[in-house]
DNA sequence: ACCTTAAACAAACAAGCGTTTGTCTAATTA
DNA sequence: TAATTAGACAAACGCTTGTTTGTTTAAGGT
């Protein structure tokens, strides 16, 4: 045991330790290869990308990547993090300002959409990347998504709907088509993402057949 | 040019260059590597298998399955072709005998969700993996997808709806919902897949939300 | 009985994978 | 100025991948 340090010498070490512990390591690539990875990962699929195409995609070579981060598990694990941060953000503040129950879902339907068609974002990845690609990972990452699915969740739990519907299918619905448009999603098409959302809360909202004529 | 052969040969030739055309080879492990690596893409995914996982599954050598089959993506184009013959069978059969369009959808919903969830059948694969998996026969994935949902496009083109719903966007939004059904459905959860694929067709149909008080 | 063929085996192939190692340089800290 | 550290490089590691090769065995046709 050590007699007690000098107080600026612990306030140096912390620092140290902080910047260490804040982001992964220091600062300036971390981020660049982050985004390179998460466009990648949300593109081609995580195992479709190897190391060797992120460290080309940041001028890099294939080892450089380990002084960041110590594997490729926990660079998605990371992006994984980071994305579902910025869509539980992001649907939240769409979503809080309204109080009309389905003006809220019309809302979150479209963060989802935006979300998952968005072109170099992590939140993509989050929709792309199945747990079980990365066994390491996979309760993790499962916990992560149920983090944003639970304020889905809330969103549909105060939507006033007939009794006889169950509105445990009808989240799984919802989130199914919101999340099915990445597949499909172009900037060419006629619609936006947050069109595209609204529409689709709209359909669940209104009866779209036609009455009796 | 040859004289005219006699007929008994020209049976035998015949006979045996059927037997070659029909299956891609002879018959007997053929059908049995067709289903278990049908069974491992639709599970874990085309990248995640690998030919050795396939081999023991059929308890062979990894070698020996490319006397079947000239390739793993051939294997998996085979698998593709006959996953689509057999939906849009099961499809057709289920939808035809019907005569109202919600019905037919109803009937179609269904089957696409008893699709995606069937156990121990390609049709999975077609819907798990995706056609960018295999660079070599991206088109003609895709090609064998459509086939199958332009089935689908009819059934939602006769459908009566009112005027400002887009019928390219409720194709969408219902493949979607049905699509997705694999991630979540469980055999002890408290609905068939026909149940589920018939209760989202409803939502569609009927207003879910309840009338103002 | 002979010949052919179906079907599998055993073993290796080259290429690509994620990762580790040791070294060098430029910047920061003391 | 001297010591340390951040950050990248170059090269290899062990392993898995899809695939090929040469050979063997057992059945079928003539």
């Amino acid at each position: 045991m050590s007699t007690v340090p000098k107080l600026e010498l612990v306030k140096t070490v912390l620092d140290r330790v902080q910047r260490h512990v804040k982001t992964q390591r220091s600062n300036s690539r971390n981020e660049a290869l982050l985004q390179a990875a998460a466009m990648l990962f949300a593109s081609r699929g995580f195992l479709a990308t190897s190391m060797r195409d992120i460290a080309k995609a940041v001028d890099m070579l294939p080892g450089s990547i380990y002084y960041h981060f110590p594997s490729k598990d926990d660079l998605l694990l990371a992006i994984y993090q980071a994305g579902v941060e910025q869509i539980s953000a992001t649907f939240t503040e769409a979503v809080t300002p309204l109080d009309d129950p389905w003006q809220r879902l019309s809302a979150g339907m479209a963060a989802l959409v935006r979300a998952v068609t968005e072109e170099s974002s992590g939140t993509r990845v989050i929709f792309k990347v199945m747990p079980d690609d990365v066994p390491r990972y996979r309760d993790e990452l499962i916990a992560f998504r149920d983090e944003f699915e639970a304020l889905f969740r809330d969103l549909i739990e105060q939507l006033p709907l007939q009794p006889n519907v169950d509105k445990h299918l009808v989240r799984l619905m919802m989130l199914g088509a919101g999340n099915h448009a990445q597949l499909w999603f172009s900037r060419e098409g006629p619609y936006t993402p947050d069109e595209i959302g609204e529409q689709f809360c709209h359909y669940l909202q209104h009866a779209t057949a036609r009455a009796e004529p």
